[in-house]
DNA sequence: TTGAAAGCGCTAACAA
DNA sequence: TTGTTAGCGCTTTCAA
């Protein structure tokens, strides 16, 4: 910056000036010092500046997902800087892959960058050790799963209605036996979906006790092997619900290879890639990354825009999609 | 900073060693200091000191890809990010959508938050105007494609290879009227693509003068009315090489419609989720990011640590994937 | 309309 | 082993 201000013939405050577009700088000034500028591929330097300034923002945020890796994760990463982009803030991206201790680290690198605002995926078992920093101004916002230990706003996919949504349409064909297949119960969106899947057995006045919940699966090969279990055991289910991705791609499989894939129903949370040519195609509960990435960023912009409202949850809506294996009745039904 | 010196009653210097992990700090006085640092939940500025520090580095680097959104660079994006946090730098992302004003624009962004490498995927004609970071001894990583207008590191898929061995599977199998679907053929990868394909069918003695070559298909919609208008025609291919994702999709779609899809021989550049469900199975050239993206980031901080080799240029290979509809033999043939 | 001096949080160089 | 002073690139405050 001296080098620009030598160059110009002026002074640091004309250039410091000219970058920040402040008033008070004659036409043939700002000529000279933009012509500088030029001339000496100068950037000003983000980070010395919001050092001094009051309020010192670096215009840059911080976002921590499952996995960068991970459509879901690159679809909310995308509509957040989407947002952040029109602002001219930045992003910081950062996996966490349900590793807790990643979560500590990969916060404490922001922080220690100097991020304005942060976008967090939680996976810890409480997220307490934020409120310093969250006391000293920086907004917090939680995505896909609440916070603990700490009030801050939130954005979560409605993983109670879109489940007890699908497993309605299975009930209004005449299912009565529904299998649910979930993820490590721990984890909150698969405790939603199953809490919705079996409030709506109960509405239906379905006997909950003997519904076939199969936990704890946790890939698909683990999937395949529950589902094929199960599909040739003594009770088979004439309906399966699968409470994710990759579950519903075991299911897939399993189905497949037992020849079940026309007479056995499959509903899936979360939609899978090329669902729609598959046969049949995969009937889903869709969720919207996007939208969830957005309002999130909203919420973050406001909070820097000085919104003091209480902290705030969204519920974004999920989607049925009608693809053809959610629409078979059960035999003989 | 001043305050943990103050609680912990030490000089700011010495709160500094801690930091840093640098040496000649007794125990007695680190424990203190760690203590204050706690207390405080103290989390240093890592500008700040990199604003004096000689060779001052931020730790941080500078990620341009397609869209974050896009499965291909999300793999990339998380090479990068493990390379990077493993030696505790922190990476920033941004989305080009092919538009190269936003490359310009995405470059100053990182520059001036002092990024201390960038790795990109280029859009715009030229990057000489990187030039200038270049020579001040910033390292720049091209990835996807080579950049126009200054040497430097590049990791690309080897494009030429993998098209020329699709092409070459079809034409054991006794395809003599293959078909190349290709994106708009100023994007460097499709033009690699494209030249594999044609000397392969060159290298068997086919005519490339009347072999089916359709360009400037921009997504599926086009894609399947170009294939369903060629499949239609009164000189249908025997098979098509796909030169990506979206047309590939695009011609699968054709294929099913007119109910070809056991009798034309398809293969695409690319893989496809869920490629191994559909029936038949999608056979592909598979491109493999998470090696381009670790390759990438590899380069960017050999040179961070100091090595002044000649750029280099990484070729990343293909891979085949057999799957079922590369296996479709010529009709007759 | 312009610029000089002080200071943001930190580290380099040097002294104690 | 520890602390002091100057200064990194910028903005603030205030004077010209």
């Amino acid at each position: 910056m001296r080098d620009v201000a030598r160059l110009a013939g002026v002074g640091m405050k004309t250039v410091s000036r000219v970058i920040n577009s402040e008033p008070n700088v004659s036409a043939t000034t700002l000529a000279r010092v933009e012509d500088a500028i030029a001339r000496l591929n100068y950037e000003p330097d983000v980070h010395a500046g919001s050092l001094r300034r009051t309020g010192g923002l670096t215009r840059t945020i911080g976002l921590l997902v499952g996995s960068v890796a991970n459509p879901f994760s690159g679809s909310i990463h995308r509509a957040v800087e989407d947002v952040a982009t029109e602002r001219g803030f930045a992003v910081f991206a950062s996996s966490l892959d349900e590793d807790p201790s990643r979560e500590r680290v990969a916060v404490s690198a922001f922080l220690q960058r100097r991020v304005d605002g942060l976008i967090l995926t939680r996976i810890g078992p409480s997220q307490g050790y934020l409120l310093p920093e969250q006391q000293h101004g920086t907004p917090l916002v939680f995505v896909d799963r609440p916070a603990v230990g700490i009030d801050a706003d939130t954005v979560v996919s409605d993983n109670v209605g879109g489940s007890a949504l699908a497993t309605r349409r299975l009930l209004d064909l005449g299912h009565r036996r529904i299998a649910f297949l979930g993820d490590r119960p721990d984890i909150w969106t698969m405790g939603q979906r199953r809490q919705g899947f079996l409030e709506e057995l109960g509405r239906a006045g379905v006997s909950t006790n003997d519904a076939p919940v199969i936990d704890h699966l946790e890939d698909e090969v683990q999937t395949y092997r529950a589902a094929t279990a199960l599909l040739s055991g003594p009770h088979p289910p004439s309906a399966i619900f699968s409470s994710q991705n990759l579950i519903t791609i075991g299911v897939i499989r399993a189905l497949r290879d037992l020849g079940l894939q026309r007479r056995v129903a499959l509903i899936g949370f979360d939609d899978v890639p090329m669902a729609d040519l598959l046969e049949p195609g995969i009937s889903v509960v869709a969720q919207d990354p996007e939208a969830i990435g957005a309002a999130a960023a909203r919420h973050l912009f406001a909070r820097l825009d000085g919104d003091e409202e209480p902290s705030h949850t969204t519920v974004i809506p999920t989607r049925f999609i009608e693809r053809g294996s959610g629409e078979i009745a059960p035999v003989g039904g």
